[in-house]
DNA sequence: AGCACA
């Protein structure tokens, strides 16, 4: 009998990478040392979402794992499309490195109750101490296990659609005045700034992003003229961080 | 370079 080396089912399917099978979980090298952890975590996430449920980022600061992080996907077909979408996508001016996980991570184990407390493989096991803390995955209630969008290339997200009646209430059309500074609206509320500049620096003339701290969900993104903002714009539009697409218009003047 | 679960 064949022992399935997947790490939590799902049914991926697709063949390994690296001599490593497919895995819920991706890991993540080549990453900039210079973030800190927290915040590397969040742009992880902030990155990944966008191809599935996330259960878990993690990071660690030690010397032998500096630079390097893990992703827990609730499905592997998630973490293919993770990193066949991100690979060497330049994040923090360096090129991701992803394979499959090589083991299956905790919380996946606790899951599937095959978890093996780390005092038996570990083998620094200076701590023979059972903590026993309760585990609350309160993730984030999304609806991932609908359609993710996958957006293939970043050269080129698909405008699949375009979000006219995002709001609430659809506001009267206004008149389009162009401009190089663009307005983006319905992010995530905790996107940051170095998130969205990965994305938006990919097109020609990108200066900067500005956000507001008491304003969360919406950022300003500046080109150096109209037209490349457009271009921008037209690239990126309905593009989807988490599940709501991105409403990307041209900032007031 | 480096595959963990602070």
């Amino acid at each position: 009998m064949s022992a399935e080396a997947e790490a939590g089912g799902g049914g991926g399917g697709g063949g390994e990478v690296n001599g490593v099978q497919p895995n819920v979980t991706i890991y993540i090298n080549n990453l900039n040392e210079k973030i800190k952890l927290e915040e590397l975590k969040k742009s992880l996430n902030a990155v990944f979402s966008q191809f599935g449920k996330i259960l878990e980022v993690l990071a660690f600061k030690t010397l032998k794992h500096k630079g390097q992080a893990w992703v827990v996907f609730e499905d592997v077909a998630s973490a293919t499309k993770a990193l066949k979408g991100m690979q060497d996508f330049p994040f923090y001016d360096k090129p991701m490195k992803i394979q499959y996980a090589k083991t299956k991570s905790d919380v996946v184990a606790k899951a599937d109750g095959t978890f093996v407390p780390r005092e038996r493989r570990k083998r620094n096991d200076e701590k023979p101490e059972k903590k026993q803390k309760r585990e609350q995955h309160h993730d984030v209630s999304q609806g991932g296990l609908g359609m993710n969008a996958y957006p293939g290339t970043y050269g080129a997200p698909p405008l699949s659609q375009l979000p006219f009646g995002a709001g609430p209430r659809v506001m009267m059309p206004e008149i389009i005045v162009p401009n190089s500074i663009l307005f983006v609206q319905n992010l995530p509320h905790d996107t940051t700034a170095m998130v969205l500049q990965m994305f938006f620096c990919q097109y020609q003339g990108f200066k900067e992003v500005r956000t507001i701290e008491a304003k969360p969900g919406i950022a300003f993104v500046e080109y150096g003229d109209e037209g490349q903002a457009t271009a921008a714009m037209n690239a990126l539009q309905g593009f989807k961080i988490k599940e709501t697409p991105m409403l990307v218009t041209y900032a007031k003047k």
